[in-house]
DNA sequence: CGTGCCAGGTGCCCT
DNA sequence: AGGGCACTTGGCACG
């Protein structure tokens, strides 16, 4: 139950150590000379190269060259992986429906096959999400305005759902459209269509106030909110979720050896 | 110049490696035990697991599990990696500025270490693209609607720019957004606010249409685009670009070897 | 550099 | 399954 790696494999061996692999769900990495055929939503084609396979349980696959964090190509999870040799290549292809996909990688020649058993948590919990910013203003109302009071969150509208929904101290209605970061326009159109669509829930001549509560706004969405009568509240999530425990990590200090950049000062000899 | 591979290396040999690669300027891949903790525009921590850590020439890493195509953890192009022995562990920090951002590897148990030299083609070209709609319109503007005539791409407005400005039979500008798939309200809102813009540029009482076009719509960008007064053409990029070389493949059939599903019927011998 | 916007976006949750 | 939307969105092109 430990790391199986090929070196230098035939297409044959390679192809019996896929077959192995996946059998006991592990997750499998390739590297070669290939190249890289998509034909689906999009088509792609890729000349020869030497790039990374990775294939997963779950029916994933990603090419990876060295450059960028999104592959060069993929197949979303779900896919199936088929490998077989065809005019002496090593072909994995990988094919989903709905929408119908293909992702052909073809070796003419495979350096290395590994498989690796994966297992622990694999989902993160996430601070300083839009949710971690609702938390912060239910906790604190008057962080949007003087006596604002929150009455619900996910209000649904006409327009979909409203993030936060309220009254201000005159105990009109407010939207509040969340963003845990610096927004454009977009985020000025969508407030407004929430107001918009409730004004017409409301009693006629009632006024539907709108709020959008974000770090900073750029000048096109200043804009777009002057226009429509919106107004924006500069708050960012906090800086730790008030549900999470405190992971702060102390006393990890030290000038470890620089293995990626040879652009800073040299290292005196701490490892 | 090929793969170079440590099975259960020491911290202290797997730092060396690290190191030695990133002066090739070879990807690396690092399988073990490990925790994981990210710091920046949000935050997050992993408990510890077998996961497989990517580090690339350029800065990016990733932290894949066995699940999903987006990576558990991840920092991205232009952040430096650095290694080091700490406390009995091997801790591989990826860090960058502009936003402060902090990825931490640690890793109690390495299983395999792997210095990948990866080359060839990087980018692809994508048929398919709103550009090749574009492209398939003004091969043939009728398209949109007859006597359609187009005048400029990416035509600025104070609300951002058009993806195509043109006029109909009867001299009134339109705008045309291009979208390469169905679309939601955000599409809608978009050419609302290019309309609106335009028709401030224009001489009073001039009408300025505006012309949606993608495959489909939603219920609610129709009703949008309704009480906007604009309109919907249904048009979908084409199949190939017309630009691109036909690179059908053909002659690759067969019964390939089922590798990554169990599901389907016994594969009867063929490869 | 920030602003705006497309993307084979991906992923999540809701109906 | 489709719609609506958040995301450490990523990536690019343009001001």
């Amino acid at each position: 139950m430990s790391v199986t790696t090929l070196h230098r494999p035939t297409h044959r061996d390679a192809l019996s150590a896929l077959s192995a692999a996946f059998e006991r769900g592990e997750l499998v990495t390739v590297f070669g000379r290939c190249t890289v055929d998509y034909d689906g939503r999009a088509a792609s084609s890729l000349g020869p190269g030497d790039r990374l396979l990775i294939l997963k349980p779950d029916g994933t696959a990603l090419v990876h060259t060295d450059e960028q964090r999104t592959p060069v190509n993929w197949q979303p999870p779900g896919s199936e992986h088929r490998a077989a040799v065809r005019d002496g290549r090593l072909r994995v292809r990988s094919v989903r429906g709905n929408p119908d996909e293909r992702l052909d990688v073809r070796f003419e020649r495979v350096d290395q096959v590994s498989a690796l058993p994966v297992t622990g948590g694999r989902s993160v919990d996430v601070y300083g999400s839009e949710e971690d910013l609702r938390q912060e203003i239910l906790d604190d109302p008057d962080l949007v305005e003087p006596g604002f009071e929150p009455a619900a969150t996910e209000r649904q509208t006409a327009a979909g759902p409203v993030d936060l929904f309220g009254h201000d101290d005159e105990g009109r209605p407010v939207v509040v459209e969340l963003k845990r970061r610096r927004v454009g326009p977009d985020a000025a159109g969508q407030l407004g269509r929430y107001v918009e669509a409730l004004s017409r829930e409301v009693p006629d001549g009632t006024e539907v106030r709108g709020v959008l509560v974000a770090p900073s706004v750029t000048d096109r969405a200043r804009e777009l909110l002057a226009e429509k009568g919106l107004s924006h509240v500069p708050l960012a999530p906090p800086a730790e979720s008030s549900t999470a425990a405190d992971t702060a990590a102390s006393g990890d200090g030290g000038e470890p050896t620089t293995v990626g950049d040879s652009s800073s000062e040299p290292e005196d000899g701490a490892d």
